[in-house]
DNA sequence: AGTTATCTACCTAGCGATAGATAGGCACTA
DNA sequence: TAGTGCCTATCTATCGCTAGGTAGATAACT
């Protein structure tokens, strides 16, 4: 992996472990002969598999968010704040041929660690309050309008990536970014 | 449980730790004192784990498609076979309080038994195929719309079961439930 | 007697985690 | 500058436990 530091190289191989098949999947043997060490090395770094798992999902959701950049940047069209949100997911989905890390951990959240589950909920929520200032900044969307725009953009996608994946076929998470463009002209501007 | 034979009590188990924790979260051990049996009894029924999982997903799928029963009986409202559709999953999730056992598994499928990621395959399958024949009887759809409608309908459904499991908030569902209602509108009477 | 369903007892492999040792580097100081 | 102590990052070895899976006995029903 393309790490700098050891520290790094665990977080990353075990993102990508925990995306291509869940937090229950690895061990942390499995992550140490990854990056060419012992797995007491990895404990060295992190006490424990929670302590690993929280920190890559900590990592991730800044880093996504830090992509996303400023939400109130967007003025006039909300169309413009969604098709970059929805680049975002396709470039995860495509460049790294895995689902969105927070899709994988949402669907086992029942038997996660708490802090793990518990930085999985707030990948959600900043992803969700992302949403809601871009739709409201660009639009004259009304807030609660804007809220249920983004919880369905935002659950199609997770949606969309699993089934992507699972079907192996691209096509399919296009298909939901088209829907999701025209749904949010039928909010936007309503025939009624 | 209330399965009737101890085989079937095993997978009534095992479909609820599946659902609430993932394929990789549960052991035959797990699931033999919840029915009151030895993990050995449980190899008697199925040989291993991967039958467990296997068995589970195939028995769901097929009670999911017998729920929703012929698709071609909708005629003149495709928003009447959406309604039932969304009901069946409103009620898994909250009836249950559990995630469609597939977005689980999909979720996961990197890290499945081959039979039981093919079995997962066929669910979204299904579906799909239930999804475009219940669009297009009802309506004057073409079939590439009834195609990206079920596509985005399945992806929104199971992606906002997540979101509604994790945030904790059966409100989500509804939300989701609600804009596919008005897309299937805007994709039925589109207004150009 | 044969079939079905369960048991006890066990195996091997792997798990997360810990203890204790070591090698190299950095920094202060006699 | 040689010596000291400490820190970082790694190792080997091991602990206690759990995993999936198997062999063979037992009991009950047909």
């Amino acid at each position: 992996m393309e790490g700098n530091t050891k520290r790094e190289e665990i977080l990353d191989v075990a993102e990508a472990m925990i995306r291509n098949a869940g937090f229950n999947a690895f061990s942390t043997r499995d992550v140490a002969s990854a990056v060419g060490i012992k797995s007491a090395s990895v404990h060295y770094h992190f006490p424990t598999k929670a302590d690993i798992g929280a920190a890559v999902t900590e990592r991730y959701t800044d880093r996504f968010l830090k992509q996303l950049g400023d939400p109130g940047r967007f003025k006039g069209d909300p169309r413009e704040a969604v098709a970059l949100y929805v680049n975002l997911f396709r470039e995860t989905l495509v460049r790294d041929d895995k689902l969105c890390l927070c899709a994988v951990l949402g669907a086992e959240i029942g038997g996660l660690p708490l802090e793990v589950g518990g930085h999985t909920r707030t990948f959600f929520d900043r992803n969700l309050a992302w949403l809601k200032k871009a739709l409201t900044a660009s639009s004259k969307m009304s807030a609660a309008e804007a809220n249920a725009l983004a919880v369905h953009i935002l659950a199609a996608l997770e949606g969309g990536m699993i089934l992507s994946k699972a079907l192996d076929k691209e096509k399919i998470f296009e298909n939901v970014a088209t829907m999701l463009k025209r749904l949010c002209e039928a909010v936007v501007a309503p025939r009624r």
